[in-house]
DNA sequence: CATGAAAGTAAAACGAC
DNA sequence: GTCGTTTTACTTTCATG
C-alpha cells in the first residue's frame, strides 16, 4: 500500500485529471472503459492508473455504505477540544481515532475546535458510550460537543467541473 | 442509479455484511476474490453485490483522491448557522451544496450549528471566495465559521470489527 | 512513455437445482 | 437463492516504435 504523500508532487496532465475525475465518480469503472473515455490505449491506461495509485493521487477506492443498512443509524459530528495542546496528545489521537469503531472520518483543524470526528453508531446509547469512552475520557481532551447528523450529503468531489483545459476553453469561446 | 433509501430495509445476513466490509476496504476487489473470501460461488456473489447496490446498501464506489495532488491543497470544515430556520432554506441548501465546487461532504446537524461543509479549495483566496459567494451570501445564512483542516483522516468505516458471527466467536473460544 | 497483440482472468448470462 | 458452465469481455504482460 503506497503511503507516499507525493514527495516530488509532479503535476498531473489533462489525461491524469480525466482519469481521476472518472474514478472519483465511479471507482469500479473498468480499465477498458476508462481508456475509451479518455482516448488512450488500454495498456497505457493501466500504467497511468497504477501510477496515480503509487503516487498517492488516488489514495484508495472504497464503497460508500449506508450506515442505516448495516445497523449504525445514528450519525454524529463531534467537535473535540484539547487542553494544553501537547503535541503527544494530538499524535496519539491522530493515530488512534481512525481505528475507533464506527469512525468514518476525522479532521484535525485550526481554531477553537481541535478535531472533528465523524462517526456512525448503533444507537444513541452507543454514541454516548463512544464519546465518553474514547473522547471525553482521554488524556488531554477538555470537551466534546456532539451534533447529531440529520442528513449526510456527498459532494461531487475534488474535480467537479469536467476539466479546465485550454482547448476546451478555446472551444467554448468559439 | 438507485436512490432507494432501503424502503423495506431487509436486514443483511453475515455474507452480505462480509461483502460490505470487503468493498468498504477495497472497492476494486474483483468479484472472483470477493466470492473466494466470503465462501460463495462467483455467480452468487455477483447477484448479491448487485442486490446490495440496488437496495442502496452500497451507495456508490468512489476513488479517494488526495486534494493536494489535484490542485486543491486548502481543506476546510465550515460550520454554517441559519437564521429563521425556514424549511425552504434548508431544502434549497441541501439540494445545492453537494454541487458547489470542491465540496467533499456536507452534514445537516442538530444543535447550535445547522450545517458542516467539508470543502477543498485551490487556495486561501479561493476558500474565502467560496465562503462569501456560496455560504455567507445566501438567503437565510446567519454565520459561517471556517476551520482550516491540518490533517484529514479516513476511518475504517461502518464495519470495523471483522464480523460478529457466532461461528467465529465459538472458534475464538476454542 | 505509448501502443497493439497475445495470454491469462474475470464478469455476466443461463439453465438446472 | 445458489450453483456450475459457457460465452463474452476485460486485465495484464511484453515486444516494439
Amino acid at each position: 500500500m503506497p503511503k507516499n504523500p507525493q514527495p516530488p508532487a509532479k503535476p498531473l496532465d489533462a489525461t491524469d485529471l480525466a482519469l481521476v475525475r472518472l474514478l472519483e465518480q465511479d471507482g469500479r469503472m473498468s480499465n477498458a472503459m476508462l481508456a475509451r473515455e479518455v482516448g488512450i490505449a488500454e495498456s497505457t491506461c493501466l500504467v497511468r492508473v497504477r501510477s496515480l495509485r503509487e503516487r498517492g493521487v488516488v489514495r484508495g477506492i472504497h464503497a460508500d455504505i449506508d450506515p442505516v443498512a448495516v445497523g449504525r443509524p445514528v450519525e454524529a459530528m463531534i467537535a473535540v477540544r484539547f487542553g494544553g495542546h501537547r503535541r503527544s496528545h494530538f499524535e496519539q489521537f491522530t493515530e488512534e481515532v481512525p481505528r475507533l469503531p464506527g469512525v468514518l472520518g476525522a479532521f484535525h483543524v485550526s481554531g477553537a475546535i481541535d478535531y472533528f470526528v465523524h462517526v456512525a453508531c448503533e444507537s444513541a446509547d452507543a454514541l454516548r458510550d463512544f464519546v465518553l469512552d474514547h473522547l471525553t475520557n482521554r488524556p488531554g481532551v477538555l470537551h466534546a460537543e456532539t451534533s447529531l447528523i440529520f442528513e449526510s450529503l456527498r459532494g461531487r468531489g475534488t474535480l467537479a467541473p469536467p476539466e479546465d483545459d485550454p482547448e476546451e476553453e478555446a472551444a467554448d469561446r468559439a
